[in-house]
RNA sequence: CGGAACGUAGCACAGCCUGGUAGUGCGCCUGCUUUGGGAGCAGGAAGUCGGAGGUUCGAAUCCUCUCGUUCCGACCA
């Protein structure tokens, strides 16, 4: 390809929209353009990097046996609605209507189309296991579209839907996504590495995150630097804080004024000086319209999504101040769950045996001392509500870490669930029906297209990895003249290259060099090779590895050997 | 959806406080010079100052509303 016969706006500037190297890059680099919040067009370049991500994807998942089809986009209201998720994904769903006033959706996933296909489709254990794949644009009504591609509106991924007859059968098909997603990322020249994830809103029990470290992941991971635990922050356990809660018996309950204290803070400070450990936190949400009240230690931080499975929704929220007041009688800054007799109380396991605690009153001003958990507490759900923190114990008893990630891919053992409430079951050995076991696998593809970005850039720019760089070298020519020596050399190589199926960029511009040489930096092309007056009166050519920097003069004769040898 | 900031030429920004001819750099077009790390000179095109209303003799500038963008929090590939 001639860079005269292609598009590729490169810019010396980022625009002020981007925040993040990635994204910056991603427009510089003249990747892609945006339209409109998190909807983005790709140009000539950026497309041949996403298909290359792309045809990596698809050789690990026909690899992995794996079927492709491809889905409609446009779903109908109803399977969402027996799968229950139409009320559940309510916020991200996209609704549309047709001109007879019908409504429709805009498919965010497709575990309710695939499975209502299996409902007709498979009928007998003998078809499985079987596992459909698709590459496909989502759409998301993402409240905050953010970071280019990395949270968009409008995104491609590629899911795939496996269907077992048992639970044994089904993570045979989930190790096998799992070794596939393994090699997709290796292949893309990442470091994704697998942690163990929470199954939010999707439903299902086992599930893995691939996490992509970097400072400006959206995810937190928490991990031992002996690889023998790495958890999504949001499911994360440890052995419990570090410090000990107390569990001395002070004496009895008493009531005390704390005028002006609204936070842990305040309480521990003077002249009240009670520890943040030493205090109960109470927290109000409503869960599917009725309160229920959360307690953690003083110190600790809720985890929302422990919070859904202790629940038992999805579909909860704070509390407001004023829903707070009707349900306890106090304002946030004095509740309290002591003599709660009517709100369900669910409490983190680092209280159960907590004695000489402090919390609110439920009378505004007041606190109670004393507390004594197991006494004072009324009908306790007791359960895992904490957030983890860094230096705590794994349950293997190493240290934890804590670090940011790009999550950029997700495996989910579904269960039942969904087989169930769309009828997709099968016709057993033993005679009788049964639902399938299924599994999802979702991979960002345009999110790992930005990630592989993100770790792998410098100051001048992209710096790609040769399995999905949108050509693999450039060719610059730093004489365009059609009939002079260097650009006659340069035709040369470039046509030994492109006959032994190299993908060349030959930068054919009336331009500078410094520009040349800038841009095909910018653009991040894995080997450059320099055809100029200079060397070529030496009879070189110079060659660049993008990774590397510096330069080196190659014979003319031996150039296209040695970019072969260089990229093989 | 809660909090904050910002919308002026394709891009980056100044001008706004204190109202009075819309600017700078990059990019783009023409010409000349230059030609190995984002060239120089000369000339040129390009802006409903996000939109609507208001105040005023006069609004990019002050006020109100609105739309959009970005950032921080609650959701996810």
């Amino acid at each position: 390809m001639r860079w005269t016969k292609t598009f590729i706006p490169t810019l010396k500037e980022a625009p002020a929209e981007a925040e993040i190297p990635s994204h910056q890059l991603l427009l510089r680099a003249g990747l892609v353009r945006k339209l409109a919040g998190g909807l983005y067009t790709f140009l000539p370049a950026g497309i041949r990097v996403l298909r290359k991500i792309e045809a990596i994807v698809r050789e690990e998942m026909d690899c992995a046996g794996a079927l492709e089809v491809l889905m409609p986009a446009l779903q109908p209201p109803e399977i969402w609605k027996a799968s229950g998720r139409y009320e559940q994904a309510a916020d991200v769903l996209f609704k549309v209507r047709d001109s007879k006033n019908r409504e429709w959706l805009l498919g965010p996933t497709h575990e309710e189309v695939i499975t209502t296909l299996a409902s007709t489709e498979l009928q007998s254990y003998r078809q499985a296991p079987i596992n459909f794949y698709q590459i496909q644009t989502k759409f998301r009504d993402e409240i905050r579209p953010r970071f280019g591609l990395m949270r968009a509106r409008e995104f491609i991924m590629k899911d795939a839907y496996s269907f077992d007859v048992s639970d044994e059968a089904a993570m045979v098909s989930y190790q096998k996504m799992y070794d596939a997603y393994v090699q997709v990322f290796k292949r893309c020249g990442m470091t994704a590495f697998p942690v163990e994830a929470d199954t939010g809103v999707m439903g299902g029990r086992h599930s893995h995150e691939f996490m992509v470290p970097a400072p400006t992941g959206e995810s937190e991971v928490a991990y031992t630097e002996d690889g023998s635990y790495a958890a999504n922050l949001e499911k994360a356990n440890s052995q419990g804080a570090i410090t000990a809660t107390p569990s001395e018996c002070t004496g009895e309950l008493e009531k005390f004024a704390t005028p002006k204290v609204k936070t842990i803070e305040n309480l521990a400070q003077a002249p009240y000086n009670v520890a943040a450990e030493a205090q109960i936190k109470t927290l109000v949400f409503i869960a599917e319209d009725k309160p229920a009240i959360a307690l953690v230690r003083g110190d600790d931080q809720i985890n929302e999504s422990k919070l859904c499975s202790a629940l038992g929704t999805a579909i909860f929220r704070a509390a407001e101040a004023e829903e707070i007041h009707a349900a306890l009688g106090a304002h946030p800054g004095s509740l309290g769950a002591v003599g709660v007799k009517d709100i369900p109380v669910f409490a983190d396991e680092q209280l159960r045996n907590a004695a000489g605690m402090t919390t609110g009153a439920n009378e505004d001003g007041f606190h109670l001392r004393n507390v004594n958990t197991a006494r004072d507490l009324l009908d306790v759900k007791w359960a895992d509500l904490r957030t983890v923190r860094e230096g705590e114990l794994s349950e293997g008893g190493h240290p934890l870490k804590i670090q940011r990630a790009i999550e950029v891919g997700h495996v989910f053992k579904l269960g039942t669930k969904y087989a169930e409430a769309l009828g997709a079951n099968f016709l057993a050995e033993d005679g009788k029906q049964h639902p399938f076991v299924m599994g999802c696998y979702g991979l960002g593809v345009t999110r790992t297209l930005q990630a592989i970005i993100e770790c792998s850039n410098d100051e001048h720019g992209v710096v790609w990895p040769q399995a999905v760089a949108p050509w693999q070298v450039c060719l610059t020519v730093l004489d365009i003249a059609p009939e002079g020596e260097v650009m006659e050399t340069a035709q040369s190589i470039y046509n030994e290259l492109t006959a032994a199926g190299v993908e060349v960029l030959m930068d054919d511009r009336d331009v500078r060099p410094g520009v040349k040489f800038k841009d095909s930096e910018l653009i991040g092309i894995p080997v450059r090779v320099s055809v100029g007056e200079r060397s070529l009166k030496e009879g070189n050519v110079e060659f660049t590895v993008r990774s590397e920097g510096g330069r080196e003069n190659v014979p003319v004769a031996e150039a296209v050997a040695r970019v072969r040898a260089t990229l093989s």
